[in-house]
DNA sequence: CGATGAATAT
DNA sequence: CATATTCATC
């Protein structure tokens, strides 16, 4: 077997071997969801392992150690504790799902932003990384043999928002994708996580009345094509509905879905400042909006105060929050752009002339400015919100 | 009418 | 909560 010849690389004897590989095992368990197989594979050395020891050798097993590790007979999936639990019991189906987590706890608090990151990563989490995907044709065989059982499923997993790599490549996406206006249909990128594919025509449909519609599930790869699209309208306040759904070329998806979810996006987009507020740090000023694109979050902050704000027409976002992405502003392709563009400005410019009824009343913020004064060359800059 | 946004419902 | 659905407008 592999593992023996693994071992004597690494010369060790078998105990030592095991030990490793329980070690090993330990770690991987934490992981379940995206190790599964590893996890399989490393308890079957282990117990090759133990076989060939008991069989060869004279060495005392010195294992018992570490509590993680114990009963090994054959398969058992083991843990279990360690799964975050969470069933789908109430999660209405979403087509499909599965779809790896993402943890790791990075971003840990960095200093201050504490609250910030609080209702920042409200949202995020509830949508981004919502989850599930339908396993897409692509992905084959995503179940585990041995122990799906407990797959926390779409609903549950509550982890953190973003990792290197999902700031890495929503960057890049950002980036890359909204000037390059993407590839023309069917084409469905996404890294492992699939979202509906068009052919499958599935989704409701027939049915005759009644029937309450299937609760769409706003995956990460959903809503990130959401979030595309509203890029590339010039931000959630002048995208529509329909424009949104067509950028997204989603087969299934309806207005109405699109709609709904614009809903909840502009919601918490628009401060959800106000009372969370609190303690914070009058020193972080969230959010900024570039052009028409919402830059947002402390360390992007410095970067973009410096260089963006002040060239372009950067008014403090109302409460902007969320857009994990920043983009250029408007540097937007060529698709849509033209006209959602035009109509992202008047909107804003109509924001700013009369003093709209909903908002303002919640700058509140803006005021305060204990932190440095004066100096700040880029002077006002961010922060200001003129009208409301 | 259809598209939208806000308000409700579930 | 996150969606769905309804209501009122444009």
């Amino acid at each position: 077997m592999y593992f023996i010849e693994q071992m004597q690389r690494l010369n060790m004897g078998f105990s030592d071997y095991i030990k490793a590989l329980e070690e090993e095992r330990c770690k991987i368990q934490v992981f379940p969801k995206e190790l599964p197989l590893s996890l399989e594979l490393v308890t079957q050395a282990i117990e090759a392992c133990r076989q060939q020891l008991s069989g060869t050798t004279t060495e005392y097993n010195l294992n018992g150690h570490s509590e993680c590790s114990e009963q090994t007979t054959s398969e058992g999936p083991v843990l279990e504790e360690f799964i975050p639990i969470k069933k789908r019991a109430s999660t209405p189906y979403c087509d499909e799902d599965d779809e790896d987590e993402q943890h790791s706890h990075k971003q840990k608090v960095s200093k201050d932003n504490k609250n910030s990151d609080k209702w920042k990563s409200d949202w995020l989490r509830s949508v981004q990384l919502w989850n599930p995907d339908p396993p897409a044709e692509e992905d084959v065989t995503r179940n585990v043999p041995v122990m799906d059982l407990k797959r926390s499923g779409s609903g549950g997993g509550a982890f953190q928002p973003f990792h290197k790599e999902d700031n890495a490549s929503r960057a890049n996406e950002s980036l890359s994708l909204a000037p390059s206006s993407k590839v023309p249909a069917t084409s469905v990128p996404m890294t492992g996580t699939g979202e509906e594919n068009a052919g499958s025509g599935k989704r409701e449909e027939k049915e005759k009345e009644g029937q309450r519609k299937q609760r769409r599930c706003w995956s990460q790869d959903l809503h990130k094509r959401f979030l595309h699209a509203l890029q590339q309208l010039g931000g959630a306040d002048s995208a529509t509905p329909k424009q949104i759904r067509e950028l997204m070329n989603v087969d299934g998806l309806t207005n109405d879905e699109v709609k709904s979810h614009l809903q909840k996006y502009r919601l918490h987009t628009r401060r959800p400042n106000t009372i969370v507020h609190n303690s914070a740090n009058p020193q972080t000023a969230p959010f900024l909006l570039v052009g028409n694109i919402f830059v947002q979050s402390p360390e992007y902050a410095a970067v973009a105060t410096s260089t963006a704000s002040r060239e372009m027409n950067t008014v403090a976002a109302p409460a902007g929050i969320y857009a994990p992405v920043a983009t250029h502003p408007p540097a937007v392709s060529h698709p849509p752009p033209a006209v959602s563009i035009k109509k992202a400005e008047f909107k804003k410019v109509e924001l700013f002339e009369h003093s709209n009824s909903e908002e303002r009343a919640i700058h509140s913020e803006g005021a305060v400015h204990s932190n440095s004064p004066a100096s700040s060359s880029s002077t006002h800059t961010t922060t200001t919100s003129p009208g409301y």
